[in-house]
DNA sequence: TAGTGGTCTAGACCACAAT
DNA sequence: TTGTGGTCTAGACCACTAT
């Protein structure tokens, strides 16, 4: 067995059997080895091996069933999206295929809603960065940014054109954005974005409005979004919550 | 201490420090007894006590620094939302403040699309149900409901009156929906559902499609919702993917 | 009865942050 | 150096499913 300090046990397993899925080693409705199984071919513990499930099946790839056995998902389907999928992924690698026209980029009064969101005082100056978004050629989106200043005054225009905001921030200083809080609503375009996402006024638009946070929960960003319709949809898992009745408790 | 053999311990000391976070016993930012603390107070072991932990960390009320200590997350925060939320527990509980016309109820032959969600064959009938759902009086939603024939013949009308559709599957026919994959995107109101909720045609409208599933992973209903976008938006929680490079791996 | 996943323990060592 | 959370072990017993 590789040892290596610098990954845990149960990652290593968790990517092994990811990939092993992903790649239809285990099919759909199939079951894998048992955690006792594993545990010896991988030649670790079972709790090390039942981390590793615990990951996968957060992640929804694997269903485990007591007293039967764990199986892969049905739903570990690959995506299916014609169009493209708002995760944080995407938002990331959504770089790669696209374009971005910076319309505007200049330090500002905060006004109350933005400082609000990202916890400023109110004499507070933010990085307002306008901007659209093109999808092979076509617009796709109209953005906003709003960046704390001490984060906002070390972001130039020419870093925008090249990479994603949210690369730029890990890559070149070292904030890790890991969370965001996102919520959707449905509008029409108007007089001023129809032009610049070239449709017509009172055709449906997707407006998503997030904040984003780094490990220690700070937000370095808030984003309001104006995505075209039929260039773009969300998708989400939802989950019930847990729920089994507990009992009262005595402190020892 | 209290022993319970139908609750485990990890959950019941989850469910205690949920109810001290959400009720300002700890307060946002500050930081929790260590994991040692707690399982001496507790009188379990360590590892019993960051399974708890664990549970609250994915539910994002707490968040864990190596070296620092476990601290109380500034988004403990309670529901900001002016409309309603469109979290899984919020459908179900929905019905409380809700009221539904059925506008129809039948078996009907399957589309090719619901069959392919649902899982069915090109023969096999579906439950279909048209309804729109009223919030004070007012037109909130249009929603189609589609139920596989074994589980949809289970269900009437006076059923729907009462109580919400996922409380039927689960109350009447033992049926535990956990999960569902939803899509939503942006659109505008029709002829036809304009004046079912009562709005101008060429108003935004939100669409989601969701389809649900129990716990073995068994596609239980497929919804088809269109709701009024000046009544609802959506928010989630968006999760940046762990990444962490692993490495090869060596079977023993 | 045999096999599976679910829960729990006691103890160990490590990496990181603060002092 | 001390205290924190992160990882890992070996072993135990339980609850559920299938035979």
């Amino acid at each position: 067995m590789l040892r290596d300090k610098a990954v845990p046990l149960y990652y290593q397993i968790e990517t092994i059997l990811r990939r092993q899925i992903l790649e239809g080693e285990f099919l759909p409705g199939s079951n894998l080895p048992s955690e006792d199984m594993l545990a010896e071919s991988f030649q670790v513990s079972r709790i090390t091996v039942r981390q590793a499930l615990s990951l996968l099946e957060q992640d929804g790839l694997i269903v485990r069933q007591r007293g039967k056995g764990t199986f892969v998902s049905q739903n570990a389907r690959s995506v299916e999206s014609p169009k493209l999928t708002g995760q944080m992924e995407d938002l990331i690698s959504m770089g790669i295929k696209t374009t971005t026209k910076v319309l505007d980029l200049s330090m500002q009064e905060v006004s109350e809603r933005i400082g609000d969101r990202l916890r400023l005082g109110k004499a507070a100056k933010v990085l307002r960065i306008e901007k659209v978004r093109m999808v092979e050629e076509e617009p796709f989106s109209y953005v906003l940014n709003y960046l704390p200043p001490d984060i906002g005054e070390k972001i130039t225009a020419d870093d925008l054109v090249t990479k994603p905001l949210l690369m730029i921030l890990e890559e070149k200083l070292g904030i890790r954005p890991i969370e965001a809080i996102q919520s959707i609503e449905a509008t029409i375009a108007d007089a001023v974005v129809a032009p610049l996402l070239q449709v017509r006024v009172g055709e449906p638009l997707l407006k998503a409005e997030r904040t984003v946070f780094d490990e220690h929960q700070r937000p370095v960003e808030y984003v309001w979004v104006l995505y075209r319709a039929d260039k773009y949809f969300f998708t989400v898992k939802l989950e019930r919550r847990r729920s089994r009745d507990s009992v009262g408790w005595k402190m020892k």
